[in-house]
DNA sequence: GGGTATTTGTCCGTATGTATT
DNA sequence: AAATACATACGGACAAATACC
């Protein structure tokens, strides 16, 4: 068996994808069909299906069909700007949103945790016991569920003033701006750790994601200090990664590229990498 | 049917795996077993084990079992850095990572693309009918493929005195020093686009990743300009969410911080050193 | 609202091929 | 060579979701 049968099913699908015989948004022919002219099972053509699945080109829809799936327009997110302008709760997100999309959030959830039984306790360098308070917000543009985002504070910020830090709701202005009010606390710069990974329960729910699996999350960990090097806020934020993407400006920029708006990639299009490793190979 | 009998086992195997019964390296039982230990059909086994597969939980070997997967050491690249960082850096870095890890990539491969026909066009703000130089590296550390990267560079700089752009093989100091030595050319800054896809066949053959899916890849695309803003270079990496981590820095961090090499990651022990492949460093 | 046809989802049993030990 | 374990492939049955009349 020099290649599988499913196999060969799934390359010509992809290929009437690719070529454009099959436009985003057109409906496959039934599981029926494909059995009927590929002459094959009917399981078949569905391990076939799966792996189109998996490679992002098409979905199932139970009793309608399979459809080749259309890409949502991305949102970016620049990580880089001035290193006292991210709030770490949606102040920037909304500015770079602009115009065309409505985005909206949740009123913050405040909690209270000991340190060393959640997550922040490496990155705010707390010691066993010291308590942290965390802030959650969705977000949403156009309705559509966008990020997860949860910023931890040490207690110790509260205990010299900063009280409207427990308190739900939002913060008029931003954080960074209440704690250089509040407390002379100017925010110098900020690390941010971007991993991707498998959504959880939680995160599979909120983002509505396919069960079974294509969906990654991307996770992004910016822990942000004072002019002493001191970190005052860890933000854990989560998007899914089939309608968000990311930019980083260094150095000299013109502004019509530094400035998101005004490019989009309409995505689809192929790795540049792996057409010129397939080049190679068969060079 | 309130839960699906394959989704039933697959909750209960990843429970097993999550809380430490099934450690890293461990071999599942055999379908064969897990059949009879579930009262399923060796089928309905295997749809749970796709499941862990997708999560990127286990992974099958013919001929000897499922195994829990071990996780690599994740790799960091710091995308910001200074934007006219030329070769040196690079060298220091890849002495850095040298103690414990070997990093290593191939020759660039060269090639002459007419612009419109690959995707550079946009980024590199060229006009139909011109060409665009690519230099296409392979790059491993350890051994493990890790990355693809390639450069694209218009015609131009060639044609303006640049020839060893053309030359298949290192560029000794790099290709910012090159250019600026050639040509006069100093890169001011760069954009720098991340975006997270499913991998195509090339790229999961390269990458060794499961044909099922679960492994993301993670591309960026960043574009260099010069000090009149015209950009200069387009490079595309890409590389395997599961073995990657990137990070940024804006403003004052702690120099611990901003250098990962001290710092210890949540998920493994150690994880040393911002990335740069020696040669084709595009700081 | 109800009923029916269509389409995908789940589950089973079985047989055979391929890789590893 | 033989045994073990996963991979592929088939066919059948019923369930669940959706669309349409």
């Amino acid at each position: 068996m020099p290649e599988p049968i499913y196999r060969r099913i799934y390359e010509d699908l992809r290929r009437q994808i690719e070529n454009g015989e099959l436009r985003p948004g057109a409906q496959l022919r039934t599981e029926i069909e494909l059995r009927d002219h590929y002459e094959a099972s009917r399981n078949t053509v569905r391990d076939a299906i799966k792996l189109l699945i998996t490679r992002g080109l098409v979905e199932t829809r139970p009793g309608q069909g399979t459809f080749v799936v259309k890409k949502m327009e991305p949102f970016v997110t620049t990580l880089t700007g001035p290193p006292d302008s991210s709030s770490g709760e949606g102040d920037t997100y909304k500015k770079e949103v602009g115009e065309l999309r409505r985005p909206s959030n949740t009123s913050p959830e405040v909690q209270i945790h000991m340190a060393g039984s959640e997550p922040a306790t490496d990155e705010l360098q707390l010691s066993e016991g010291t308590t942290v308070v965390s802030r959650h917000q969705q977000c949403f543009i156009d309705d559509t569920p966008w990020s997860l985002q949860t910023s931890f504070y040490p207690m110790s910020l509260v205990e010299r003033g900063a009280r409207r830090l427990i308190q739900a709701g939002d913060i008029k202005g931003g954080t960074v701006a209440y704690l250089k009010e509040a407390l002379g606390i100017k925010q110098a710069g900020y690390h941010e750790a971007i991993t991707v990974r498998a959504p959880d329960d939680v995160e599979s729910a909120f983002f509505k994601l396919a069960e079974d699996g294509g969906v990654s999350i991307i996770e992004t960990r910016r822990t942000a200090f004072d002019e002493q090097g001191t970190p005052v806020r860890l933000t854990v934020s989560v998007y899914p990664a089939d309608r968000n993407q990311f930019a980083v400006n260094v150095g000299k920029v013109p502004p019509e590229i530094e400035d998101p708006s005004s490019i989009s990639r309409p995505p689809g299009a192929r790795s540049d990498a792996s057409t010129a490793t397939e080049t190679e190979r068969n060079g």
